[in-house]
DNA sequence: GACAACATACCAACTGGTTGGTATTTTTTG
DNA sequence: CAAAAAATACCAACCAGTTGGTATGTTGTC
């Protein structure tokens, strides 16, 4: 839907804009100037493109699902022949991925939810849909490494791919009060750690360095 | 500190008024009248108690922490001998308590955070203050329990008490998110699935009904 | 009567959003 | 294919409402 290729047009500006400054700043705390002046924008330019400051919210949100949508399906994660290492090597992948500033490795959807999701419903549902739909492209390989391992568990492949965003997410709150990822690190070894005991694997090998 | 017995004082209605408008609607986009309105004062009085807005969001989060400290401090998952069954105990209460509408179960600490951590170093402090606070008496229950059943870990009490918040604050998100609890309430299942692993059990009595 | 606890009235700065307009690109048509 | 027409992209200035915060009271209490 958005292409960046070729020139950069004001609205793919303001919405690579949003990416950061909505992350460090918060929603409501970035005002359409602030947006404006990031991309290097008009506030006209930015109200042809957006006909609101909400609109423009969920736009980011969906741009954000496909940014980080190819950026993690051309991850090597994918490569791996048992389902379960491609889940082992998603979960490896989000940790060496916490590196730079914490707005930098942090999630937009997850960041907007929180303070649009009982006044702005269209942000809430974009949002929603950005979490929900990375955790079904998980979702999928966890079936694959049930069905591949002879899982038979009181716990479904939905639940556990919501309960590693949820890991993730609250790893993101932790680190933005402690002001680096390493707790969420500790907390993706945990994590880590649980999904080898569900499957009964002593310790498959980790991230390649 | 905050004693709220006797005549509510404007400073108390305040901050009482702000656990649940800020959880419900963010701390930016609260305004100071917003919390005025809520408690039912003027902004005279709202000034007189508090310097600035910034310095209610320090003044409310250690008003949580007071708040739910007693709270959990009142809980019955106290009186089990075991270590390790306070620790299950702490994890059951946290999936009881998922009732009402999702401001109402929602952690002030984690949500201000999000908005503040990196414009706002006292309020971040704050509520790191309330997380980790809460954290650390979870984390003298599990290093108690490690002791106890001679867990000998690669893990440390620390991050895993960390790593249980994490469970929790990402849960509300997903619950913010998705619009109900369901989702938090699945997210601390596998956690406690996590724990009986952890410590060998294969599964230890549920909570109370 | 002094001091804390409130209330009332007010303000300058900023907010999201609009206006009327121009430059540029795309589409239509003779 | 070129000119006309129409749509798109963008801009600078402006607007009404709201924001956090203040200045100046009034009231109750020790």
């Amino acid at each position: 839907m958005e292409k960046i290729t070729g020139k950069p047009t004001a609205r793919s500006k303001i919405l690579i804009a949003a990416l950061s400054v909505i992350r460090a700043k918060g929603f409501a705390a970035t005002s359409v100037d602030d947006l404006c002046s990031a991309a290097g924008v008009t506030k006209g330019a930015f109200f042809h493109h957006f006909a609101s400051k909400n609109e423009l919210a969920v736009a980011a949100a969906e741009f954000w699902s496909e940014t980080t949508g190819s950026f993690f399906a051309s991850a090597s994660y994918h490569n791996h022949a048992d389902p379960l290492d491609r889940v082992l090597g998603y979960i490896d992948f989000r940790k060496s991925i916490l590196l730079g500033t914490v707005p930098e490795f942090t999630c937009l959807a997850g960041t907007m939810v929180q303070e649009t999701y009982e006044s702005h419903p269209a942000i809430r549902q974009a949002c929603e849909r950005s979490i929900s739909g990375h955790a079904a492209k998980i979702e999928a390989d966890i079936a694959g490494a049930m069905r591949g391992h002879h899982i038979l568990a009181d716990w479904t492949a939905s639940s556990l791919a919501l309960h590693m965003q949820a890991v993730l997410q609250g790893g993101f709150i932790l680190a933005k009060a402690k002001g680096g990822p390493g707790v969420a690190a500790d907390s993706i070894d945990h994590l880590r750690r649980y999904i080898e005991f569900l499957f009964n694997t002593a310790s498959r090998k980790e991230k390649a360095k």
